[in-house]
DNA sequence: CCTCCACTGGAAACCTAGGCTC
DNA sequence: GAGCCTAGGTTTCCAGTGGAGG
C-alpha cells in the first residue's frame, strides 16, 4: 500500500467513519450561531446603540464589559455582522472592523491589524504608531465609509497607568474626518480596567456600557443544547453528558466558552475511541485534557529564559521544603546558563519574568519579609513538575537540565 | 527603638531589528 | 546604501521596604 493510500484510508474513515459529529465546527467558539440564547437583552440594546449607523449618524461608543465566556463577543459579532448585511441592503456605507488586541498584543500592531482589515498595506515592523494611525486616517477619509471598530479585549492594551495613547487617539480621530466617523466597541474582561484609563479617554470610551453577567448552569445548559442539535449525530450525545458540562463550567464563574470546549473535547475524546456517544466519563477526561493542554501549551511557546527561570525554580523546590526565594533562583539560573553556553540576563529582569510566569500562574511568587534577611519573593512551581518534564522532553538543550545538580545553593535558615 | 539585609520595582538609558527617505 | 526613526526587549541605576535581631 502506497503512503497516499493510506492517507486515503486516514481520511475516509475521517470522512465517513465519524459517530459523532455531524458538524464540530458548531462547537468552536468562535462559531457565530443564528441564535443567542439568554442574551436577547444585550443584543437589544446593542442593536439599539449601533443603529443610528444605518441613517449615517454617528453611533456612540460604547464599553462592553464581562468575565470571559459571558457571551461578549460573541454578541457583539452577532449584532455588528447583521448591522453590516443590513447595511449592505439599504446602501449606507457601513463597515466593522474587529480585532482582538491581546492576539495583536501591541499598540503598533493593534493599528496595523486595523489597517489590514482595510486592505491598507503596513509592514510588521519600522513604522512610527503615528504613521500608521495617519495613513489609516487617509484611507477612512478616501473611503468616505462610516466604521466601527471592534476593540476586543482592550484591557490587554492598558496595562499601566498613562499607556492608553493609542485609545486616546483612536477616540479623537472624529475631530480629523470630514464626513465620515469612527465608532469603538471596546470589550473588556476585566471589570477594573476603567481605572487604568485617562479620565478623557474613559468618558470617550464609554459614552454607552454595556454589562454582561455570567451564565447560571440552566442557561450554559440551553446554550450547549442549541449547538448540540446541530453539532452531534442522533443519539451521539447523552443528556447527563450535556448536563454536566454545564454544571461544571457554571462552576468557573459562568463561562460559556469553557462548557463548548468541554463538550468539544468530550466529543473528540469519544470519537478517537469510536464510542457511540459521549458520556460523563468523557467529559470529565476533557476537564482534565484542557487543563493540560493548557499548561503544555503555554510552557512550550515559552521564551528560553523563561523556561530555565522555572527550572532553577524546580531545582530548587525539590531540594528543600520551602519555597525557593529570588536569590537562589537567580543563582541557579546562572549555573543553568553557564552550562548551556547561554548568555543569562540581569536579576532584574529575571525577576520581571518572574511576576510574569507568576501572572501566567505557572509559578507562584509572593514578596515575604525575612526581617534581618531582607525582602524578597518566595517563588514556587504553581504547576505539576510533570508538567515541565512533558513539556521540555521535545527540546534536548532544556530537558538534559531537569537532572542537573545545583552547586551554588547557598541556603541560609528561614523562619 | 534602630539597623540593615536582600531584595523589589519604577524610571531611564541602551540595544537591536526593521522600515522609511533621499 | 547611508542615515534616520520607532517599537520592544533588556540593562543600569537606585530609592524604598518592613521586620528579625541587636
Amino acid at each position: 500500500m502506497s503512503s497516499g493510500d493510506i492517507l486515503d484510508v486516514v481520511f475516509d474513515r475521517f470522512l465517513s467513519g465519524t459517530t459523532i459529529f455531524a458538524n464540530r465546527d458548531v462547537l468552536r467558539h468562535d462559531y457565530v450561531p443564528q441564535a443567542l440564547p439568554h442574551r436577547d437583552e444585550q443584543i437589544h440594546k446593542l442593536g439599539a446603540m449601533v443603529a443610528p449607523a444605518l441613517t449615517g449618524s454617528k453611533i456612540s461608543n460604547v464599553f462592553v464589559y464581562g468575565k470571559t465566556g459571558t457571551g461578549k463577543t460573541a454578541v457583539a459579532r452577532f449584532v455588528l455582522s447583521h448591522l453590516e448585511r443590513r447595511a449592505g441592503d439599504t446602501g449606507a456605507p457601513v463597515r466593522v472592523s474587529y480585532i482582538n488586541c491581546r492576539l495583536a498584543g501591541t499598540n503598533y500592531r493593534v493599528l496595523a491589524e486595523l489597517c489590514r482589515t482595510w486592505s491598507v498595506n503596513v509592514p510588521f515592523t519600522g513604522l512610527a504608531s503615528g504613521e500608521v494611525l495617519d495613513r489609516f486616517r487617509d484611507s477612512l477619509i478616501a473611503s468616505k465609509r462610516f466604521t466601527v471598530v471592534v476593540l476586543d479585549e482592550v484591557d490587554a492594551l492598558v496595562k499601566h497607568q498613562g499607556d492608553d495613547t493609542l485609545l486616546y487617539e483612536l477616540t479623537r480621530i472624529n475631530e480629523s474626518l470630514r464626513g465620515g466617523w469612527v465608532g469603538i466597541v471596546g470589550i473588556s474582561n476585566d471589570l477594573h480596567f476603567k481605572e487604568y484609563l485617562d479620565p478623557r479617554v474613559l468618558s470617550s470610551l464609554s459614552e454607552e456600557e454595556l454589562l454582561f453577567r455570567p451564565y447560571l448552569a440552566d442557561e450554559l445548559y440551553d446554550i450547549l443544547l442549541a449547538r448540540a442539535k446541530s453539532a452531534f449525530l442522533p443519539n451521539a450525545l447523552l443528556e447527563p453528558a450535556l448536563r454536566l458540562c454545564a454544571a461544571l463550567a457554571a462552576g468557573e464563574h459562568g463561562d460559556a466558552r469553557r462548557a463548548l470546549d468541554l463538550l468539544r473535547v468530550a466529543a473528540e475524546l469519544a470519537e478517537r475511541e469510536t464510542a457511540k456517544a459521549v458520556t460523563e466519563e468523557h467529559v470529565r477526561l476533557a476537564q482534565q485534557k484542557i487543563d493540560d493542554d493548557r499548561v503544555a501549551e503555554a510552557l512550550k511557546s515559552l521564551p528560553l529564559h523563561s523556561k530555565v527561570v522555572l527550572l532553577a525554580t524546580h531545582l530548587i523546590s525539590s531540594r528543600t521544603q520551602e519555597g525557593a526565594i529570588t536569590g537562589d533562583v537567580y543563582g541557579v539560573y546562572k549555573e543553568l546558563c553557564d552550562v548551556t553556553k547561554v548568555e543569562p540576563l540581569t536579576q532584574r529582569r529575571v525577576s520581571g519574568l518572574v511576576n510574569e510566569l507568576d501572572v501566567m500562574g505557572i509559578l507562584n511568587a509572593r514578596v515575604v519579609n525575612l526581617g534581618r534577611y531582607g525582602r524578597t519573593k518566595k517563588i514556587r512551581l504553581g504547576i505539576p513538575p510533570k508538567a515541565l518534564s512533558d513539556a521540555f522532553s521535545h527540546e534536548t538543550l532544556v530537558s538534559s537540565l531537569m537532572s542537573y545538580t545545583p552547586k551554588s545553593f547557598h541556603r541560609r535558615r528561614i523562619a
